[in-house]
DNA sequence: TATTGTTATACTCTATAACTATA
DNA sequence: TATAGTTATAGAGTATAACAATA
């Protein structure tokens, strides 16, 4: 009868992640991860953050937005958007001005300095893109894109 | 001459995100934040939290692993995996033994309750993913799985 | 000298409760 | 009574520095 040794404290020498591979969710965060770390470099040059990035882009694109719709449209809660917008009015890239129909909320604005920055900073974003999907063609990306929507609208 | 005000401080209707959603970042995290959140729920009966639930997979498919190798895998530090792997031991879902070539490091091993544990969840999280992505074909799932890889491998 | 695992700790992000001013 | 915005604070997640044991 040979040695017999069945299970021998294995080491490892490749990790095997092909389960985890299978899952959207896994997926998902690696990939916003990576991008997002691209994203968060290039925007240093702003001093924005990756949610600063959102912020002052919805206020460019919406201005008189209120905090309110700022926080439904990417899911963040009040209280975590109050010193965001305080800084960003420091900063004299928005201002606040009164609602013109309800007298609780502020609309948020672009000043010219802010809609200036925000332009370069979307500038960037956008280059950004074709280095973070270089591995993928213009069709695949926007494949990508529409079925990323399908995931989470 | 009619009435002129060209800016009387708007107000904003519905918030315009297109800008935002031509980003491969801001979808990827959409998705991986919708899908995760409902994977949470789900695996709060297995009283596992995502990353748990990570690490005692790659355990599963690859016994004997070692800390830093769960580590690189996953991109996380090693300090923020010490708490997490004493709990999994303690809840005696996996056990560590000696690495049979290197003696700093051990091997994580899963127990036969922690496999049976991580069997049950797993086929609860391959059931989600049919929920998660119910609004994508069998091969637009596929499609997705791929262009993710393709982005962050 | 470099690496594995660990402790301690700091920093960021996210979440909850309670308050005010207005609707 | 309900909602917008705010304050204070708690909790989770992520980060760095430094150490002991081993390679």
């Amino acid at each position: 009868m040979p040695t017999e040794n069945p299970k021998p404290t294995p080491s490892v020498d490749e990790v095997d992640t092909r389960y985890l591979e299978t899952l959207v969710g896994y997926n998902a965060r690696r990939a916003a991860l990576a991008v997002i770390g691209v994203f968060m470099e290039r925007m240093a040059e702003y001093d924005l953050r990756v949610v600063d990035f959102s912020v002052a882009s919805l206020i460019l694109h919406n201005p008189g937005i209120t905090s309110r719709q700022l926080c439904s449209a990417l899911g963040m809660l009040p209280p975590n958007l109050v010193s965001l917008v305080n800084t960003l009015e420091k900063r004299r890239l928005i201002t606040r001005r009164p609602h013109p129909n309800d007298g609780r909320a502020s609309g948020l604005h672009p000043t010219p300095e802010g809609a200036a920055l925000m332009r370069a900073a979307e500038s960037a974003a956008s280059e950004l893109e074709f280095v973070a999907s270089s591995r993928l063609t213009v069709a695949e990306r926007k494949t990508l894109l529409r079925l990323l929507k399908k995931i989470y609208l």
